[in-house]
DNA sequence: CTTATTTAATATCGATCACTATGAAAAAGG
DNA sequence: CCTTTTTCATAGTGATCGATATTAAATAAG
């Protein structure tokens, strides 16, 4: 009766060591991409285990040892979303309003992407798991929380590099190209096009501070306040 | 046996005419309030008839008689929001831009404010009755579409006015300042204050097209092209 | 082989869902 | 008074919710 307690498993040492009992008959990630897309189509609490279940192709029970419980599936879902799309700045691009640029840019061909379900997953969750588990809220809360901060760091940076203007307030520059994002993804869920959601990137930038011309041009610290 | 039918009674004809039978022994209003708030708190599907009567202070027949079922209640408390928040653009602005900055300002003042839940009531419908019937859908659809709509109008003739460029596309403008729109609506249901709003308002604005200097500025619809 | 271990499939569990049948209570019409 | 009409309140309806008990099947170890 001792349980090994495989609900964990995912691809953290996968030497082909066998298993003692019967082996399991699914695959775990397709499985899991399925439940992904189940609850990025119809919200967190709207998706039944019936729903999840049928679409991943095993029963109940398989489920429940395989991911422990509705809120734990979910929560390797969210994992396996946020994983799969990188939520970082290119760190490549010169200039602040250039990271921002490509990073927005790069949300909006996510947001209205075909092969999956419209809109973004983490908004869909924010809205439909409000009533769940404060730990659960906790997890959706700190994933929005990174790509803000993200943003604020890049654009600090931008600030002390002198492509950012001396005295920009990071913080709400970072929460307003927050907001267009979750606007993005709201207008996407609504069956926005790509070429829609371009034009509001468009708009979003032009309103990026620029140093005026004449203005200090640090080029890495060399302060000349 | 004949049913009076009293389900839509609002206030339509308030005569001080005794009805028939047993009077009604709530306030329908307030009622409809109450249930507002539990929609508005918890989404569409995940507010039950259990929340909506404890809430409301009746019992399910009640709840029935007077409202048909959960989806009429629903859209009865979306029109009492809608009605209650003139969806519309001040007239008395001077220019578009003055419009949609004050639209947006009134926006964030709302969603912020105290009093009721955070963030806006249709955006949270928008997640949670995604499932729903799509008659529901539509309405609710229609309910986003106007307020776009009103913004796009308005800065067409802001166009025809002069105090927005020629050649300026109002629907891309439109769809712009309508993604600030959702996107402040989740930040402030993510629990973003009223001032840091009011400075997203501040950062879209400023990507609202001005009209070079010396540009053509026509009065009413003297063409001067 | 037998035993131990793990998964699969069926058939549920109690709780809650949206909703309602039933009859008493409260008013007006006669 | 009695009848009619409408609402109120109790106590449910069948359906579906998330989650499991149970048993058979499949593998490895001994």
């Amino acid at each position: 009766m001792k349980k090994a307690s495989t609900i964990g498993v995912g691809s953290e040492a996968q030497p082909p060591k066998k298993a003692r009992g019967r082996p399991r008959s699914f695959d775990r990630e397709a499985a899991l991409n399925a439940a992904m897309e189940v609850f990025w189509t119809k919200g967190y609490e709207a998706a039944s285990i019936s729903d999840l279940t049928s679409a991943m192709g095993i029963n109940p029970p398989s489920l429940y040892a395989a991911f422990g419980d509705k809120e734990k599936l979910f929560l390797a879902t969210i994992e396996q979303y946020a994983a799969s799309r990188s939520d970082q700045l290119c760190p490549e691009q010169p200039t602040a309003k250039d990271a921002v640029e490509s990073y927005l840019r790069f949300k909006a061909d996510l947001l209205s992407g075909a092969g999956h379900p419209r809109g973004c997953m983490l908004m869909v969750a924010f809205f439909t798991a409000a009533n769940a588990s404060p730990g659960l809220n906790a997890v959706l809360a700190k994933k929005r929380a990174e790509a803000r901060e993200h943003m604020r760091q890049r654009i600090k940076r931008g600030v002390a590099e002198g492509d950012v203007p001396e005295g920009t307030d990071a913080g709400a520059l970072a929460d307003f190209y927050a907001t267009i994002i979750a606007g993005m993804a709201q207008q996407a869920r609504d069956g926005a096009s790509r070429k829609s959601l371009m034009a509001t990137v468009d708009q979003a930038m032009a309103a990026f501070p620029v140093p005026s011309r004449g203005a200090p041009k640090k080029k890495r610290d060399t302060a000349t306040a």
